[in-house]
RNA sequence: GCCUCCGUAGUUCAACGGAUAGAAUAUCAGGCUUCGAACCUGAAGAUAGGGGUUCGAUUCCCUUCGGAGGCACCA
């Protein structure tokens, strides 16, 4: 249900070749699509003016349904569509696709996006969270565009995080608490990081700890398996919270081994190289990219180390056609350097790096050493406490499970909705007040239109599509609504091109926004005749739906009420 | 030192090289006996500086200033 698609038809007819692009005009009393003649003007010498006018007569006479009124404003043609007839299109085919519409053709392609990929050991903070949240929108946009998915996560269960958590801990002999041992440990490995800057010289024991670690020290494995388990449920627990589910599961400790291996027949084909202490190194100047530091001198392994394992084991044991992965944006320069070298090893696949930028506080960047960090759960608790607050005051007879289950569905509207609302390729300065406030560009928003609908169709019982009376919504608000639910999948195509989905996010707002506009302007139980009425209940159940269906490739669920 | 990214209302963010640079928030002034005021209406408020390319530049190129990040044993 495109109708920029049908207008673009309208001017190949008309014997415009090549761009066919449109705007839409700055103002909707000059159309609601535009076609710019610059370049049409160019190519055949004339004027843009005078080649818009003569566009416009020979599209006059092809003028199909849908299409109202054409007019000319200097260089650009203006199309005024007919807004009882796409009202018509647009309404029913939402209605009649439901939870469906706006989903793309199937593809071919089968499609790996690897995101989260936190550490063991290590605290997860509202970065993290940022990257599950981008993730698992991409997984999503993937797939309502036709693409098979698999969502995998690579989980950092070994390495020099670890190794420095277990040293200090059996050093110090930490007593293990009885509850929440994954927020401990992280805890733990902030202490021991603090303790390595202030006394330098510890380093050496916890290298030597991750050794012993890699050499397979059995009294260290059995910690290292038991602590690992303890930030997995840790993170299984934010993921539920989340709704976010992967279909894959990597380990760095799987992919150690390989690893290695592979270090190995890459020394011996010439593409790495020995370096400075014996280190193993792959020299990738000419490419402009540096050094290559693939594995350490004392012989233990780096991300590098496994990361090119783990590529290879992706497209061997999931047959994937492109591989994705979602990582901070500092890591997109190593990132080169690994599908490089991957390259120069003569093993050419489709590898993609989404670089999103990190979330910083108006202090600086996030460190937990200083204590400038702000933890996921500790967000989540003061989102849903403030939400909670507000439904009490709201709702002074609704029951405590009901109030806590929708406090708990606002709240993380209002924590994904911040984190996606910015541009992926964008530094996130993160504020709590602003994390606090449910005005505005907010979750909190776009649910309390849906909220709002709902409220209509219950009182009129509304069900099911309408025959006839379309034609009756003519009021330009009406219009714009119509427009915006034709432009759905346009929306999910652009978000996934530039792997952003804060263009889905936008989209969500915008359309709130326009249907409250509407809301204010128009009743829609107290319209001027019953027909009206069904229609304007009609428009209002597709959008509905069209903001339910974006919300939840938001990874955001709505409530009945709130 | 080299490389990359970013500089837009007080603040946080938008704008395939196109028409009058949009929102949100904060501020000020209004709107509930009305389908739900977590809403709506109005006011005021911005492209860091200087060159260039173009019919046209917030967008592309150069430069100055300012900020962030990366560049061999961290992940």
């Amino acid at each position: 249900m495109q109708f920029a698609g049908e207008i673009k038809k309208l001017l190949q007819k008309a014997g415009v070749k090549g761009e066919t692009d449109l705007s839409i005009p700055p103002n909707p009393a000059m159309g609601d699509f535009a076609f710019a003649c610059f370049n049409l003007a160019k190519e055949s010498g004339a004027n843009p003016k005078a080649t818009a006018e003569s566009l416009r007569v020979k599209l006059e006479n092809l003028k199909s349904g849908i299409v109202e009124k054409i007019e000319v404003a200097g260089p650009y043609v203006n199309f005024f569509l007919d807004t009882g007839a796409i009202a018509k299109l647009a309404i029913s085919d939402v209605l009649k696709k439901g939870k469906k519409f706006g989903v793309g053709e199937k593809q071919k392609e089968k499609v790996m996006v690897e995101y989260s990929q936190p550490n063991t050991h290590k605290e997860f903070h509202i970065g993290h969270f940022r990257n599950v949240c981008i993730g698992s929108v991409l997984v999503n946009l993937f797939r309502s565009s036709g693409y098979k998915v698999i969502s995998a996560n690579y989980i950092g269960d070994i390495g020099a995080h670890v190794a420095k958590c277990l040293w200090y801990i059996k050093k110090y002999q930490k007593i293990v608490p009885p509850t929440n041992k994954g927020e401990w440990l992280g805890q733990m490995y902030v202490e021991a990081s603090r303790a390595i800057e202030e006394n330098p010289e510890l380093k050496s024991e916890a290298q030597e700890t991750q050794q012993k670690l890699e050499a397979g020290d059995k009294e260290l494995i059995k910690l290292w398996k038991e602590t690992k388990q303890w930030s997995l449920q840790e993170f299984k627990k934010i993921y539920d919270l989340l709704d976010v589910k992967f279909d894959a599961w990597f380990y760095e400790s799987e992919v150690e081994k390989p690893g290695k291996n592979m270090i190995g027949e890459l020394l011996k084909s010439a593409v790495a190289k020995t370096g400075e202490g014996g280190a193993v190194i792959v020299d990738l100047k000419e490419f402009g990219l540096e050094t290559f530091l693939i594995l350490k001198s004392d012989g233990t392994s780096l991300y590098a180390t496994k990361d090119l394992a783990l590529a290879k084991l992706k497209f061997e044991k999931y047959k994937i056609d492109k591989s994705i992965v979602v990582v901070d944006s500092r890591q997109s320069f190593y990132f080169k350097q690994l599908f490089k070298t991957l390259e120069l090893a003569g093993w050419k696949k489709d590898l993609k790096c989404v670089a999103y930028e990190f979330v910083r506080l108006p202090e600086g960047a996030m460190a937990s050493r200083t204590g400038n960090v702000v933890l996921f759960w500790e967000l989540y608790h003061d989102v849903f406490v403030s939400v909670l607050k507000e439904i009490k005051s709201r709702h002074a007879n609704w029951k405590l499970k009901i109030i806590e289950k929708t406090a708990s569905r606002i709240a993380l509207s209002a924590m994904k909705f911040d984190m996606l609302k910015h541009a992926a390729d964008k530094v996130v300065i993160f504020d709590k007040k602003s994390a606090l406030s449910f005005d505005g560009f907010t979750g909190p928003y776009v649910l309390y239109a849906v909220a709002r609908i709902n409220s209509i169709l219950k009182k009129a019982r509304f069900k099911g599509i309408l025959k006839e009376g379309y034609e009756l919504l003519s009021a330009p608000e009406e219009k714009r609504l119509v427009l915006m639910l034709a432009n759905f999948r346009q929306v999910v195509n652009e978000a996934l091109e530039q792997y952003n989905p804060s263009t889905v996010a936008r989209y969500c707002f915008d359309l709130a926004q326009q249907f409250n506009d509407f809301y204010n302007k128009h009743s829609v139980l107290k319209a001027d005749n019953k027909n009206l009425i069904k229609a304007r209940l009609a428009l209002s159940a597709s959008v509905k739906q069209v903001l339910e269906n974006a919300l939840s490739l938001l990874i955001i669920e709505t409530v009945e009420e709130m």
